[in-house]
DNA sequence: GTGACTGCAAACGCTTTGCAATTGA
DNA sequence: TCAATTGCAAAGCGTTTGCAGTCAC
């Protein structure tokens, strides 16, 4: 996996922890909390303790891997970053996640440079409301 | 002031602490945190304690008096939901903080709607990236 | 071999809750 | 009056941290 190569390469050990974890990040198609994180990598590494996680995530965060995300609840929820979704649709009446395309945003983001000289980081947007079904 | 009225309509009591607590949210022109708002009820209410202000600020997003946004620190931030600006753009550099205008939202709504029959709920939108200054 | 990394346990900060006393209507 | 509301203290929960032992390189 390529993310291997860019721990290495930045001087970080490639240990099972962080492969267990950055393997279970790409197997999650979509966002994923702490505690899930953790229960996964508990099931392959039983010895493995929830303080490695949220330092991995830390770690991952710093280098761009992982994307984080607060989806409305009480905790954060994270996401590989070269994934092909990187934004959320979240209907607040049924609790639906709809992953929404970047070119979507373009013109968005385009306005905010133009109106603001802002230089928007979409990466991690959220957007609550209803969605199709609530809507009925 | 009009959320007084609301409070008692809906068969709330209009107790000193939310009053002073509604007048704080009034005052503070933008986004307050627990805190900001704990300190400044207490300056006037010395007995005051922060679950009121926990209480009150959830009874008020209950009635849609105030909304809560996360401006990306550990903790929320609240403000009164007649204002006139609803969202921020964030510089994750200098921590700066714009307001921005509804109307710039409109067509990015329409678009969500449009393509994923979506209604977004862009009260509490918090957007990061970088600002003018940042960029130079 | 050695410093980066981990597990453990304890601390931390924000938020919530149970309960008895208080108070607005 | 009397249920809604408050203050207080304690618990809850997600997250962070200090440290001694472990392990990738």
């Amino acid at each position: 996996m390529s993310c291997f190569q860019t721990l290495k390469e930045k001087g970080y050990r490639l240990t099972p922890q962080r492969q267990v974890i950055l393997e279970t990040l790409h197997q999650a198609d979509r966002h994923i909390t702490v505690e899930n994180i953790y229960h996964r990598v508990q099931a392959r590494l039983p010895r493995a303790n929830k303080s490695t996680v949220y330092r991995t995530l830390e770690l991952l965060k710093k280098l761009n891997l992982v994307a984080e995300t607060n989806l409305g609840g009480n905790s954060f929820c994270y996401h590989h970053i070269e994934q092909a979704h990187h934004h959320h649709l979240v209907c607040q009446e049924c609790g639906a996640i709809i992953d929404l395309d970047e070119s979507v945003l373009s013109t968005f983001k385009d306005a905010l440079l133009r109106e603001y000289g802002f230089i928007a980081d979409l990466k991690h947007l959220a957007i609550f409301g209803r969605c199709v079904n609530c809507m009925k």
